[in-house]
DNA sequence: CTTGAACTTCAACATTTGTTGAAGTCAAGC
DNA sequence: GCTTGACTTCAACAAATGTTGAAGTTCAAG
């Protein structure tokens, strides 16, 4: 009986921060914001789990595709507690779906400017 | 010599404003951030000319695009005063392309997380 | 144990992009 | 020429997304 198991790395904000190059107090806010969760030592020391690190890279690369904080917690709200691949895969899928929509409502726009020409008016020089 | 040529349509920030769907005080604000000019009229209020139309339509174009009141800024200042038709298109290409340069860098950060796939480690469930 | 780096909380500040309201002025129709 | 709606400025507020600093605590190494 050697192994209970439970040999979770354990990190601190400052590991979470050097795996995923987000600022320690960005970290905070997060959890403060619902979209990471922590344990805490006995010394009231935050200490996140493997899984944290992932959530911390979906949130830039989410915020990168234009969701606010609130939206990521909503996308968040899908995933459990201790998500299995297939869990990550579904949620990055939602992510590059939502992209893709906006990408879409943006190029439709674009196609307005550029084809549908009526923006800009001509000043009649006459 | 029946024209002076200077039938130009003059605008109200409340003209402008209905001209394009953006709040009177956003019209100020971007007057106060150098995206638009006015002359004042002898009371002081401000006279917008018909291109502005076009260029505030721009702004909310470009803010869709992601660009900053800034970069905006630094892309009208390649605009002539009294555009031609020519360097509208000039501009909404140059507007397209920084568009596109922005999806493109956004799908290639969604391929890393889809198909780089090193962003999210197992757990090692034993 | 002691020490120094890293952690804690909390409040204040910073930036962007505006909105709102007060107090006052202008323009246009009757 | 008066009235009324639209305009003016300016300051304060707002919401999102954090950062910074102070004052104090904890953790790990020696």
């Amino acid at each position: 009986m050697t192994g209970t198991g439970t040999d979770q790395a354990l990190l601190t904000v400052g590991d979470l921060s050097r795996a995923t190059g987000v600022a320690p107090s960005a970290v905070r806010f997060y959890e403060a914001h619902g979209l990471l969760t922590s344990e805490r030592t006995a010394g009231n020391q935050r200490r996140f789990r493997e899984p944290d690190v992932c959530r911390t890279k979906v949130i830039t690369v989410a915020q990168r595709v234009g969701l606010s904080i609130a939206e990521i917690r909503t996308l968040f709200a899908e995933l459990p507690a201790d998500p299995a691949l297939a869990d990550w895969q579904h949620l990055t899928e939602r992510l590059v779906e939502e992209a893709d929509r906006r990408m879409r409502r943006l190029r439709r726009v674009l196609d307005e400017i550029t084809s549908g020409a009526k923006l800009c008016e001509l000043p009649h020089t006459s």
